[in-house]
RNA sequence: GGGCCCGUAGCUUAGUGGUAAAGCAGGCGGCUUUUAACCGCUCGAUGAGAGUUCGAUUCUCUCCGGGCCCA
């Protein structure tokens, strides 16, 4: 675009005439202070009335700018804040004629000493500035900032640097992967990284991303869970392990689905699933606490979570005798549950098994409903192939779900430990995928080997570290929580 | 995957079947306490393609990208 380039050409003169006088893009600043260190001495000096002067050389990147005549202010920031700045032909003689050769999106050094300004702005009045960073293109305008929704997620630099909102998620997420890892190190669990790059991507339901070694010549998966390897590390003798990684799921792109996002999955040996329940109960205490001082957080629409009394909990059956009406006992075979859930006017999609309708009916009718924390006890084992089977039902396993807000937040099994039963059930899988279920549990020799040598009775947990984010700060789409989601290649 | 909506200058917005309007940013000039500085002048745009039409940014279709809702 013409005007584009001409707002380019422009700036690249500038630096032209800037590059004759001297270096503007130095590897070397001088700086004392941030800019919010210069306003809290200034204010300081100025209650202990003081007269000596507050000097100071600060650094930062010029926000806005008001020039007139033979004087000029201007607002630089740094990522403690603002100041502005004020330069007089006075004082600068020769360099104030440069400030023509500046631009909104420079970064500035000046030294200076502090003064307040006839409307009470602490302003450092300007003794030597110098560029230590031209722009060639310009920021967004300084009132309203980057506001398109694409522009914000595609030039994420530009959204970060005008929109506050955008920073503070930026900033809260690492609070909330700090507050997990802190909870588990207190917990002597052992912090370990497993391969992304693996044979089989084992661990869930779902299509992973093939990729190629060229050395080995041989096809890989990125992973799309941390579970296998961190059960082999149960088996070599850890006791308590957990992993925060990225996983690759070979999916559609949506509000809720990023192809890449992060899991955190932990296992404990000789723990059962309520107690990992009640872990995950003070591990959403503790990052309340720690993101926002208290066990409260409240969504943009208002709807308040209470993680002190909210807690709530039920089984998957009775779930959905509550709040579907359906009593999954009573529907044995998949015709069945095919009729009644149309007769609720829920279509389900024609290659769903058994247990595939029923998940869905559970998403349709009952999972909205899960507003509170709420634990959903033992699920049909036909959908937990990793899972140990209740011990006076085998038809049901060990397995909660947390939801909160009407979406799943963890996912946690007593862990099936049997190895005969472990092939039998992937076997199940193996043969759920020759009719055609797609999204199945694929069958890793090497990790049913491990577990013949034997893996401890365990308890194993499963949050997705995104969705748990979207809900403390209150964001509808997964994309606000992501720096840089995946959106479709643009091409012009 | 289905439905609805959106795409106008670097940014934020307006508008119409008939010369596309403005603010900020940019350029030139003026201005020594401004702060969305101000004043004068100035440069700059209809996502891509096809169709209907004397004429399309506007209407229709396809494509690209995004948003919201549903699955």
């Amino acid at each position: 675009m013409p005007s584009e380039d001409e707002l380019i050409k422009s700036r690249l003169q500038k630096r032209l005439e800037l590059l004759e006088q001297g270096d503007i893009y130095p590897a070397r600043v001088d700086r004392t202070h941030t800019t919010k260190e210069v306003i809290t001495i200034f204010e300081k000096s100025e209650n202990k009335k003081e007269d000596t002067e507050v000097k100071t050389a600060i650094v930062g990147r010029v926000k806005s700018q008001r020039i007139m005549g033979k004087m000029a202010f201007i607002h630089i920031e740094d990522s403690s804040g603002q100041i502005q700045l004020h330069f007089t032909q006075d004082k600068l003689s020769e360099t104030f004629k440069n400030l023509k050769l500046l631009d909104i999106g420079d970064f500035l050094q000046v030294t200076g000493t502090v003064f307040r300004t006839k409307t009470k702005e602490i302003t450092v009045s300007v003794n030597q500035w110098s560029i230590i960073t031209k722009a060639l293109r310009p920021l967004p305008e300084k009132w309203h900032g980057l506001t398109d929704i694409e522009s914000r997620y595609r030039q994420r630099h530009l959204d970060l640097l005008t929109n506050e909102r955008s920073q503070e998620i930026a900033m809260t997420r690492p609070k909330i992967v700090q507050s997990i890892r802190e909870f588990f190190w207190n917990r002597d669990f052992i912090e370990v990284e497993t391969p992304v790059l693996q044979q089989e991507a084992g661990g869930a339901a779902a299509r992973p991303f093939t990729t190629h070694h060229n050395a080995l010549n041989r096809d890989l998966h990125l992973r799309i869970s941390l579970e296998l390897y961190l059960k082999r590390l149960l088996i070599g003798g850890f006791e308590k392990v957990f992993e925060i990684g990225r996983v690759f799921r070979n999916e559609g792109i949506s509000t809720r689905h990023n192809p890449e996002f992060t899991l955190l999955e932990s296992y404990e040996a000789y723990v059962d699933y309520k107690h990992v329940a009640k872990m995950v109960k003070e591990l959403l205490r503790h990052i309340a606490l720690n993101i926002s001082g208290e066990y409260e957080i409240k969504q943009s629409d208002g709807t308040i979570i209470d993680f002190e009394n909210g807690w709530q909990e039920t089984t998957y059956r009775q779930a959905l005798i509550d709040h579907a009406d359906i009593d999954y006992m009573e529907h044995e075979s998949l015709d069945s549950l095919n009729i009644v859930a149309e007769s609720k006017g829920l279509t389900l999609p024609k290659d769903a098994s058994w247990a595939t309708a029923l998940d869905s009916i559970m998403s349709t009718f009952v999972e909205p409903h899960l507003i509170q924390p709420t634990f959903i006890f033992d699920y049909p084992t036909e959908l937990s192939p990793l899972a140990k089977r209740k011990i006076d039902n085998t038809n049901l396993v060990e397995r909660f779900e947390l939801f909160i807000l009407g979406s799943e937040i963890a996912n946690a099994y007593s862990e099936l430990n049997d190895p005969v039963d472990q092939r039998i059930r992937m076997n199940e899988q193996v043969l759920k995928a020759s009719r055609g279920d797609s999204e199945i549990e694929l069958i890793d020799e090497e990790f049913l080997e491990a577990l013949e040598h034997g893996m401890p009775p365990a308890g194993g947990l499963g949050i997705g570290i995104d969705r748990l984010v979207q809900l403390f700060v209150g964001e509808q789409s997964i994309r606000e929580i992501l720096l840089f989601p995946a959106l479709r290649q643009r091409h012009e």
